[in-house]
Formats: C-alpha cells, sequence, structure tokens
DNA sequence: TTGAAAGCGGTACCAG
DNA sequence: CTGGTACCGCTTTCAA
C-alpha cells in the first residue's frame, strides 16, 4: 500500500480511501491510485483491514456438518451458501464424521479465525464449551440437533414425530415384525427417533415389543451388514425402518442384493433426490433440508444485524412421502 | 494479549512464546500465563499473528466448484478436506453454477483473504486473470477441467474417451438412433465429450449423422424436458447418451415416467451413489471422483511445500461401468 | 529464559 | 479533499 501511495504521489490514507470506494476522492487522484495499484499488483488485505476496524467483519461463517459428501449435508451448506451470497457472507466448511473431538477442535480453530459465525450440526453430546464464544456475542445457529448445555438458536426437525410417521404407517399396512437401524441412541437424535419409534407401538398397544431394535449402525455399509444378518434369520422381519438416510441406502442395497427389494417394506428417514428413481420408489419420512437451511441462514443474519433476544428454537415438522417401498404388505 | 501478559506478570512477548508453543519458557511461568489466559478468555488471533509472520499461511484453500448440492462436487469437497485435514488445511468452499463472473469474483476475494491456494473446477471460458497470482506463486489447481490462458496445474478426465465409450458400446449393443445430452459447447468439458461422440460414430463408418446431438442442457428439468420432447417425436432415439451425472438423472425421471425406462437404453457420464440402484441399475462412465481428489489435494500440498517445477497435467481414464440401463437392445 | 522496541498492512481520528 | 500519526494484535529482532 505505501507502494501504491509513493507511485501515484499521494498518503496511504488516501489510497486507503480509494480501496475501500469511500466518497470524497477526487476522480483523478482516485484514478492514479486505481493505476499505480494495478501496475504493482497490488492487493488489498482484508486481514490487516480487519485489524484496526471498529467493527470488524471477515465474512466468513463456519459451517460444520457430519459429512459433506451426504447429500443431507451438502444441500444444507448449499442452501446456506445461497442465502448468504448477496450479503458477501463465504462458508469455510468442515465434516466432523460424529467425531466429538474434531467438534471442539474445529470450533477452536474458526475462533481463532474470527469468523462472523457459526452453524452447526453437532456431533459432540454436550456444548458447554461454547459458553464463552456466545457469551461474548458469537451468532451460533445448530441445525438438526439441539444444544446441550447451553441455550442458543436452532433449527431442528421434530424426530419424534417423523419416526412416529414412519412406523404407524408400517403398522397400518400390517407389519408386526418392524426392524429398526438407527445410529447409537447417544446421538440425541437418534435417541428421539427410537422415543417416536415407542410411541407409535404404544398407540397400537405394542408397548415394548421393540425387539428387532438396531442401533449403533453408522455408515450405510453397517446398514448393509444388518439388513443381511437380519434377513437371514430363523423369523425374518418384514419391515425396516432405517433412521436415517445412508442407512437407508444400505438397506435397499442388501435388499436388491438378496432379491428382497419387493417383498419388504421399507422406510428411510430423510429424503434424497434418487429416492423417487428406486425400485421400488423408497417411502421416506421427509425433513425439509431446503426450508431447514433457510431458517438456519436466516436466524444468522438476523443475529448478525444485531438481534440479541433469547434463543429461538424451531422445529420443523416432517412429512411421510409414500411411495411404494414402504407399502409392500407383509409376506 | 497485553491483558493476559499484565494479570501474569510478565511481558506479551512471553505470552506469544507461550501461545505458540515455543521451547524456552519455564513451566511456572508457562501456567501462569495458561491460567490468566483462561480466566481472561484470551482467544488468539491469527490473522493479527499472521501479519508480521514470516512465511505467513492461513490454511485456508479455496475451493470453487459447480454445485456444492451436486454429487461430483460434493465428493471432491469431501476428499480434499480429508486429505488436508492432517496437514491443518481447511476449505472455504463455493459454488459457481457455471457463471463466469462469479469465478472472478470470488477468486479476487478470496485473494484478498490470503488463501494459500485454490482448486479450481471453472466456469469462465479463460483464466488470464490468475496470472498474476500464479506468478505470485500462489498454488493453483483445475480440476475436472483445463485452465485455458494459463497455464498451471490440472488433474483431468479424458472426457472425449468417456464418450467414445459409451457411443462405442450403445452402437455394439445394436442402436442406430442415439440421443446425445450435454451442455453448451462452450464449457470446454462438454465439447470434448461431443468429440468423443463423434470418434465413436467415425469409427463405425457413420461420421455426421449425429443428428440426436442436443446441447445447452444444463439442469436435471432440462434433461427431463428433453428427453419428454425427444420420445414424443415420429421416429424416437432407441438410446440416449446423458454427458453428466444431473442429465442422467433427469433422464431416467423423464423414461421412468412415461414408462420407457426398460425399453430405452440409457448410459451416463459420472457415476453416482445410487446409480447402481436404479432400475434398470444406470450404466456410466465412470471418472473416479476419489483418485481426482486425491491427485489434485497431494499436487496442491506439494505446491504449498515448495515444489516449483513445470505445471503437470495429469488426465484420468474413464470406464464404462455396464449396469444393465445401457444394455437395453433397440425396440 | 525473558523483555523492549520496531514493524506487519491497514484503518481511525483529527488536523490542514 | 487530503495527509499525519497513533494504533489494531501479534511476531521479529536483538539485547539483557
Amino acid at each position: 500500500m505505501r507502494d501504491v501511495a509513493a507511485l501515484a504521489g499521494v498518503s496511504v490514507k488516501t489510497v486507503s480511501r480509494v480501496v475501500n470506494e469511500e466518497s470524497g476522492v477526487k476522480a483523478d487522484v482516485r484514478a492514479r491510485v486505481l493505476a499505480a495499484a494495478t501496475r504493482l499488483d497490488y492487493r488489498h488485505n482484508l486481514a490487516a483491514s480487519n485489524l484496526r476496524r471498529s467493527r470488524a467483519r471477515t465474512g466468513v461463517v463456519g459451517v460444520l456438518v457430519q459429512d459433506l459428501g451426504n447429500s443431507f449435508s451438502a444441500s444444507l451448506v448449499r442452501a446456506l451458501e445461497d442465502a448468504w451470497r448477496d450479503r458477501g457472507l463465504m462458508v469455510l466448511a468442515a465434516s466432523l464424521d460424529e467425531a466429538a473431538e474434531r467438534e471442539q477442535q474445529i470450533v477452536e480453530n474458526l475462533i481463532t479465525r474470527r469468523v462472523d459465525g457459526l452453524v452447526i450440526v453437532p456431533a459432540s453430546p454436550r456444548h458447554d464449551y461454547l459458553a464463552p464464544e456466545i457469551r461474548a456475542g458469537l451468532p451460533v445457529v445448530f441445525a438438526d440437533r439441539l444444544p446441550r448445555g447451553i441455550d442458543t438458536d436452532s433449527v431442528t426437525t421434530d424426530n419424534r414425530r417423523g419416526a412416529f410417521l414412519a412406523i404407524n404407517h408400517l403398522v397400518h399396512v400390517g407389519h408386526r415384525r418392524i426392524a429398526v437401524l438407527t445410529d447409537a441412541p447417544s446421538i440425541a437424535t437418534a435417541e428421539e427417533r427410537i422415543s417416536g419409534v415407542q410411541d407409535a407401538l404404544a398407540a397400537h398397544g405394542r408397548e415394548g415389543t421393540l425387539d428387532l431394535l438396531h442401533t449403533g449402525i453408522r455408515s450405510e455399509a453397517d446398514a448393509e451388514a444388518a439388513v443381511r444378518a437380519l434377513m437371514a434369520e430363523p423369523s425374518p422381519p418384514t419391515a425396516i425402518f432405517a433412521a436415517r438416510n445412508v442407512l437407508a441406502q444400505g438397506s435397499v442395497r442388501a435388499l436388491a442384493e438378496m432379491g428382497l427389494r419387493h417383498s419388504v417394506a421399507l422406510v428411510g428417514f430423510d429424503d434424497f433426490p434418487l429416492a423417487q428413481l428406486l425400485d421400488p420408489p423408497l417411502t421416506v419420512v421427509r425433513q425439509d433440508v431446503a426450508r431447514l437451511a433457510r431458517l438456519v441462514g436466516t436466524r444468522l443474519l438476523e443475529r448478525l444485524d444485531g438481534d440479541t433476544s433469547a434463543p429461538i428454537h424451531e422445529i420443523i415438522k416432517p412429512t411421510l412421502i409414500a411411495r411404494g417401498s414402504g407399502e409392500i404388505p407383509p409376506s
């Protein structure tokens, strides 16, 4: 900047004015400065500029999701990007893969980078570690899963109701032996979904009959193996509820390989782009990711704009989309 | 930092030493500093620290893809993240949606943030604008599409060969009326794929018979509409080559709605997670995204580590995965 | 092992 | 409309 100033024959302050498009610089001076900047390949340094600036903004929001490669995470990030583009906010993204330590570590790293805000699909069971940051005014919005140990904005799905819808649907179709595939119950979302399953069974006078619950199923491969094992048992289930999209995909894979696609009912949680094109089309409990992302994006912007009201917890109602796989009757 | 120093009764320099885990600080002093830092909720400021540091590194790499919501882009970003995690590099991601201006604009913005490097799946036709940055030593790796107007590292797929494989396959199955769906030829990748189609037709003595080429098909919806229109014509094609993954998905959707899934052959370009589970399973030309990402990630790391040799252009060979949809014979 | 002072690239504040 | 000077938060350099 000093070089540019020298070449243009002005002070650094004037260069600063031009670079920041402040008013009050004569056109010819402006032109000279711009010319000098171009000639010297000058590049403004945002970090340095923010250092002295009073209300500094990096224009970066940290977004922590489970797996950027998963359609749920990817859609979320994409929608946030769109929601923030015209505000000039960029997304610094990271996958957590359900690793609690990674979450804390990355958050710490992001704080060090002075991100303007944080969107978190948490992997850790408690989030007390964020308390100082939130107290200091950092906007933090939890997505898809609720914060624990602190109170901050969140946008989540009614997981309990979603699972209820799924099981209720299968029971109505006539199923009695329903296998449930889900993550470890230590993950809040999984726990809520299990509760929903129990609600549905209770509603049909079948409390405590959840003998086919398989927890700790974390990946597509896990689900595939679990379904294979299940179907090989003496009295296999006639229906499966896979409580996360990759688990549904693994289930479809296993059923396809075993030639059971059209004889075992399957309902997934989370819709995904091609669910409708599978054979049979997959019945799912859909949570509206676009809506979720929109709400999250808006909430963060409002906090960024100075809204300091009490934390808001928004809950999205899931809906059941019957497409075929969930309507297969028990054999 | 000054406050921490005061509270701990040491100089700022000593605090700096502790924060950066430099050796040569007595344990008790270290402990005092740490305690003071905790009590004051001190957070190290990476930007400020980099300002004076000699070989400053922000630890951020800008990754520009077409659409983070698309499985190709998402997988690429995810794999890069993994490749860089233990080096402490984070990904600042952005979607371009084939908008050339956005590409330049975002790159400019990222330069301002002093990213350590750039990975670009370009949207713009020429990249001269990057010349000064590359000259200044910024590592830039192009992925999936070649740079034009400048010379810098790239990792791309042999698109021409991929398209050749697809058409060749369909011709061998017996097809003569093959529709080709692709992006505008102004996109280099699309152009190469069209060349590949022509190669294949020529190889079968059918030069110039490319009467069913449909360019400018940009989205899943475009593809769906195009296929609907095609199949409604007096003498519809007996096979379709959809030269990008979303176009294949749109085609499947259209064929499914028209009840033609099992009577019209379809080959896609780019594999995606559920292609195998569609009905019929989708035959595709696969480009190994994981491999692509690995090569891109490695190349960038090497440049970051000071490799200043001439730009390297790696080309990945695509393979045809026959799964069913591409083996449907002409009716 | 520790500290003082200069300086990184830029902006704030106030004077001219 | 333009410039001078202090200073942002931290590291470098060199002296103690």
